[in-house]
DNA sequence: AACAGCACCTGTAGGC
DNA sequence: TGCCTACAGGTGCTGT
C-alpha cells in the first residue's frame, strides 16, 4: 500500500513520538514476520532506546542506542500506530513495542511486510538504487540506458530506482507525458529531463499532503492522506484527462494496473 | 542474465 | 442477503 510519500510521512511522523524513548518491553506474536528467520526480537531490542527514525525508499530505518539497527516494511497493508498501552488490541496485530506512556504497533493483515534486523555487515541501502529525490538526470539517463524494458515495469524496478510504486510511476509518467510502455532505452534526453523533473514534484506534492489514502493507508495518528484527491489518471480510467478531456486507459503491466492518457503520453 | 509471470496473504467491492 | 470473483499501494522466487 505505501509508497515513498506514505513511508516518508509516517517516518516523520513517528520520529518526535518515539526519539529518544527506551523500549521497556516487546510482544511479538508472529514470528514469520521476522527477518532473518531465527532472530530473537524480543532480546535484541527490550532495554534498547531509539536514537532515530529515518527513511530508505520504502524502508522505515530504527537505529538504537547499541549502533544496531532494523527496518519495517510495510508491504501493502501493514500500519504502524501508536497508541496508548490499554487500547484494545486489532486483529492482525503482529508487534508490540511497549515505551513508557505509548505503545507502537505494528499491524499487517496480508503480511507482505515485515521486520528486518541489520547484521554489523549489512545496510539500509542494501538491495536499493538511489533515492528518486536525489538522483540527477546524468544517473538516470545511465541507469534508463542499460534496459529495454518497458519504462513503467523499469521505474517499478527498486534496484533501479528506490522508492516508486504504482501510483507514483503512473502520476509521474502522465505528468512528464511519456507513454508507460516506451522502451527505457529509448527515452529521449529532454524526455528524461522530463521524467526526472515530474518524479521529484510529483512525490513532492504528495509529502506535502501526506501520501495518498485509496483504502486503508493510515499514518501513526491514524490520520488518512490527501494526495488522492490530486491523482491526474491513477485510478481514474474511463475518465476526462485534466489535461486535453481525452478518456483515461487502463492497461494491466506486469500484472500491475496502468493509468494513463492515450492522446497526452504517446510512444515517440 | 535479464525479465516476465506468478506466488505470497487477507479483506473488500462489485456483479449476479 | 449472500455467494463468488476480481482486485489491491510490494516484493521475491522461478523458469525461460
Amino acid at each position: 500500500m505505501p509508497e515513498l510519500p506514505e513511508v516518508q510521512t509516517v517516518v516523520s511522523t513517528l520520529g518526535p513520538l518515539l526519539r529518544g524513548r527506551r523500549i521497556d518491553a516487546v510482544r511479538l506474536m508472529r514470528q514469520d514476520i521476522v527477518s532473518p528467520k531465527g532472530a530473537n526480537l524480543p532480546e535484541l531490542l527490550t532495554g534498547r532506546k531509539i536514537l532515530q527514525i529515518t527513511r530508505r525508499a520504502k524502508r522505515i530505518v530504527v537505529s538504537l542506542d547499541t549502533g544496531e539497527n532494523f527496518y519495517i516494511h510495510l508491504g501493502m497493508s501493514g500500519r504502524l500506530s501508536v497508541v496508548p498501552r490499554d487500547l484494545p488490541i486489532q486483529p492482525h496485530t503482529h508487534l508490540l513495542l511497549d515505551f513508557a506512556q505509548s505503545q507502537l504497533r505494528f499491524v499487517d493483515p496480508r503480511r507482505f511486510g515485515g521486520i528486518f534486523w541489520l547484521g554489523r555487515d549489512e545496510s539500509p541501502d542494501d538491495g536499493l538504487g538511489p533515492e528518486p529525490l536525489q538522483l540527477r538526470t546524468p544517473q538516470l539517463a545511465k541507469r534508463l540506458a542499460r534496459t529495454t524494458r518497458a519504462i513503467k515495469n523499469a521505474l517499478l524496478d527498486q534496484t533501479l530506482i528506490a522508492g516508486l510504486g504504482n501510483i507514483y510511476v503512473d502520476e509521474a509518467l502522465f505528468a512528464a507525458g511519456i507513454h508507460p510502455l516506451t522502451p527505457a532505452n529509448r527515452l529521449s534526453s529532454p524526455q528524461i529531463t522530463r521524467l526526472n523533473r515530474s518524479i521529484k514534484q510529483v512525490l513532492r506534492r504528495a509529502i506535502h499532503h501526506r501520501g495518498s489514502t485509496l483504502r486503508d493507508y493510515r499514518d501513526p495518528n491514524d490520520e488518512a492522506g490527501r494526495f488522492q484527491n490530486l491523482h491526474r489518471v491513477y485510478h481514474r480510467e474511463g475518465k476526462p484527462c485534466p489535461k486535453c478531456k481525452t478518456k483515461i486507459a487502463k492497461i494491466v503491466l506486469g500484472a500491475r494496473s496502468t493509468h494513463f492518457c492515450p492522446r497526452c503520453q504517446r510512444i515517440k
